[in-house]
Parts: C-alpha cells; sequence; structure tokens
DNA sequence: AAGAATAAGTTACTTTTTGTAATCAATCAT
DNA sequence: ATGATTGATTACAAAAAGTAACTTATTCTT
C-alpha cells in the first residue's frame, strides 16, 4: 500500500473544492471585485462568497475595502495565490492539447 | 468581463471532481488494482467506482480484467491520463513548497 | 431628514452529491 | 452445497451546492 503524500492530498483538496480552479484563474488576470467575479464566472453570490472566505483564510487571495459611493471591495491574489500560477498554467496546456471541442460540447449539455 | 476558456472550465471541471486528482496521483505510479486504490485512498468504494467509470468514459483510465480467481481488474492510465504528469506534478512542487505542517494539521483535525 | 440607489453579501429552501454500511455477482476450492 | 475472495451496487442518511429573494451598509439626491 502506497501512501499518500499529505501536502499533496491538502493542495489537491484546495485545489479540488468546486470553483476555486475558475477563481484563481479569473485573479491571475488582476484584481477583480466580487460583482465582476459573478459576472466571469458560473458560480452564484453565495457559493463565490463561501469561496473567497476560504481562500482568504489560506493565505491565497486578500480583500481590498474603498469607502467610496459606491462601496468598492478588492479581490487580488496573495504571492500565495500568485504561486499557483504555474498549476493553472499547466492545465491550461493540458486543457489545450486534450481536450477536444465535442468534450466542451458534452459539458455544456 | 473576461470570458473563461471552455477548454480550461472542461479540465478544470474533472481535475476538481472529488478524488480524482488523488487518484491520478495513485495510478501515476503505475497500475493498481480496485482493492488497492481503495486501500491507499480515502475514499469509498461508491465513489471510487463512480469515478472510475468517469475516468474510463473520458479516456484517462484503461480496465483491464483477468479472469483468474480470484477475479482480477487492474486499472492504469491511458495516455491521455500520463499526459496530466506534468499538471500532478505541478501540484506536487507547489505543495512541497507552500502548504505547511500547520495546514497539514488543520486538515486532519 | 427621507427616500432612492448601489455593491456586497446572507438567508431560506430545494436539489444534488457524498458517506456509510449492507448486499450482490462471479468464480473457485473444499 | 458452503464459504472465501474481488469487485462492485444498492439503500439510506448527511453534507454540500444551486436558486432566488432578502438584508446591510453606505452615500447620493432632494
Amino acid at each position: 500500500m502506497e501512501k499518500l503524500c499529505p501536502r499533496f492530498e491538502k493542495a489537491m483538496g484546495l485545489l479540488s473544492t468546486r470553483w476555486v480552479g475558475l477563481i484563481l484563474f479569473d485573479l491571475l488576470k488582476g484584481t477583480k471585485r466580487f460583482s465582476e467575479m459573478e459576472a466571469d464566472l458560473p458560480i452564484s453570490g453565495r457559493l463565490l462568497s463561501d469561496r473567497l472566505k476560504l481562500l482568504e483564510k489560506e493565505g491565497i487571495v486578500k480583500r481590498n475595502i474603498y469607502s467610496e459611493f459606491p462601496v468598492r471591495i478588492e479581490y487580488s491574489l496573495t504571492e500565495k495565490g500568485k504561486s499557483l500560477e504555474p498549476v493553472i498554467k499547466e492545465i491550461q496546456d493540458w486543457a489545450d492539447n486534450h481536450v477536444t471541442p465535442e468534450e466542451v460540447e458534452d459539458q455544456n449539455a
């Protein structure tokens, strides 16, 4: 019996939390507001709120409040968050090379 | 509004399916039988069965039956499955560099 | 001060997915 | 026949996710 690596397990647990990958993909393009992310991603406000809290707790996302009218709250990646870029990039490369248009269709069906 | 890449979305949907990452990690070490994977991973037979069916359907895992006694069924990665190695490796690298022992504890608590 | 406007959430409720344990199917040895 | 062994499947309870309406905080307009 081959034991799993606990760190890998932890990392994979985070990355495999539903929507986390897409949120990282979005934030790697730059700072975003809550409503922007809600528009970019196929995720409801309830879960976006949950996931941003999780990622903030994990030190991957930071939250900045600007007291303007209307209030502006910006989310961005911390250094730890940015360090996930190679992971996301590797997934993108795999997707470019191995995900067929039909598979994309299937998903949307 | 920045649109997501549909291929990335599809790839991430697969990779973020619970247990898929751990199954890939396990199978990258070589061919495995059902009961071995059940022992290696913190996953129940019901979901292991579901996930192997999913991965087989996606062309990532292949299933080989040997009609011995008792029946032996071996699971291994297809070429497409093996092509995910750089993704898993990148996650492992990130985990080695950014997951702290405390975080591993938290997860087990 | 009163009321509208806006962004960012939260709550209440339903549906889907997981987890757990018991059970089944096929095969062979006794 | 009975029991052992692997690889599942089924039934049911618990947890997580999806949806849409509601709330909060702030500030602008009048």
